[in-house]
DNA sequence: CATATTTCTTAAGATAGCTTAAGAAGAATA
DNA sequence: TATTCTTCTTAAGCTATCTTAAGAAATATG
């Protein structure tokens, strides 16, 4: 069941005793969020960190011009927060909802504090766990900063599979900063 | 001196004893780059990061269309790094280059895995340094992909005082892909 | 099922930013 | 100080992508 699964997550970065996973497992609340639930609306604090165990979840922005603009999606096995409101406590501007049936993980930030000093293997997990985001984040980076909409396009559909499916078209263009009928176009000249 | 920087810097984050500090101490190695010289060649795997105590540094990349193309610019208190080659020993397609005279710390894969373990604080020092970074990256995201070159540009010249002048105007242009004629350009425009 | 809502497509005209080419200005070196 | 190399500017024409507007298709809901 749950506990399992951590189990085998962690097992990827360190070593835990059944007693370290134990008092992790204490400290996670494990929440399920219906379709269009939000996990953290704009303008509140974001106080977790969130392990998507199933289910597939967006990030987004209202811009000044009142357009939303997806950062980021998550899937499985993936952690999701607004890391900067998270640390630093300051309100988010971006706001987290679920696009599907979706099940997490949560631990708050005085838990997962807590927990640091507790089970000192888990900042050696999470110092792994946080250079593995930002390598993630470093090549999306050269992909979007360098490449045009259709390669971005046709990277990330074959990157994420069945992404294409469980995601509408317009969120998709939101997050490879196309236009909506502009991705439609590039669809039509290359199917 | 040195040692003295080392400290101060780490205070921001964890509190060490002398002994921890000096263990750590001893396995950086003060490294002094001339303007132009490599610090890492594409090509090479990265064995190791390197912190700026002087001068201003850049990564990038021959695209394969021949051209350069800048992806960070790295000045003093920042840690600098291909990340995915110095974790995962995979040869870079990223240089890193110094366009000042540059003063670092560096420390190799092997110290810095030896030194997490003898020093296990260091490794919530870099869990936490590896969050503001993925923090900094996001928000540099958030200007790149959704904003004007004219708005990346002077978002970009306000926040790293005289770097304008510190760094000829193509290397900018190309950090923020835009063509340094269409710079030229927007420059006019607005001065 | 029928209607309402959400999502996707098409197409015409507009624009930001690119390409190419050339020369001007500035900085480095003999 | 002259010469060479590096960096910046200007301008004309071009292309990727956007905007606007409308209707078509698909999906959800009464």
């Amino acid at each position: 069941m749950m506990k399992h699964k951590l189990k085998a997550y962690f097992d990827k970065y360190v070593n835990l005793s059944d007693d370290e996973l134990e008092l992790i497992f204490e400290k996670l609340e494990v929440v399920q969020f219906n379709k269009k639930d939000f996990l953290l609306t704009a303008g509140a604090v974001c106080n977790s960190k969130y392990f998507i165990l199933e289910g597939l979840i967006r990030v987004y922005e209202i811009t000044s011009n009142g357009n939303e603009t997806i950062t980021q999606f998550g899937v499985e096995h993936w952690w999701i927060t607004n890391l900067d409101s998270f640390i630093n406590k300051t309100p988010s501007r971006l706001s987290i909802q679920a696009l599907e049936k979706t099940v997490v993980f949560a631990v708050t930030k005085t838990n997962l504090d807590y927990l640091y000093r507790a089970v000192p293997k888990l900042e050696r997990a999470f110092r792994i766990i946080t250079e593995n985001m930002l390598i993630a984040i470093q090549r999306k980076d050269e992909v979007y900063m360098k490449k045009t909409s259709k390669e971005r396009y046709f990277n990330l559909v074959k990157s994420i599979p069945n992404f294409a499916q469980r995601v509408p078209q317009y969120m998709i263009a939101s997050y490879l900063n196309i236009t909506p009928e502009y991705l439609s176009e590039i669809r039509k000249n290359n199917s």
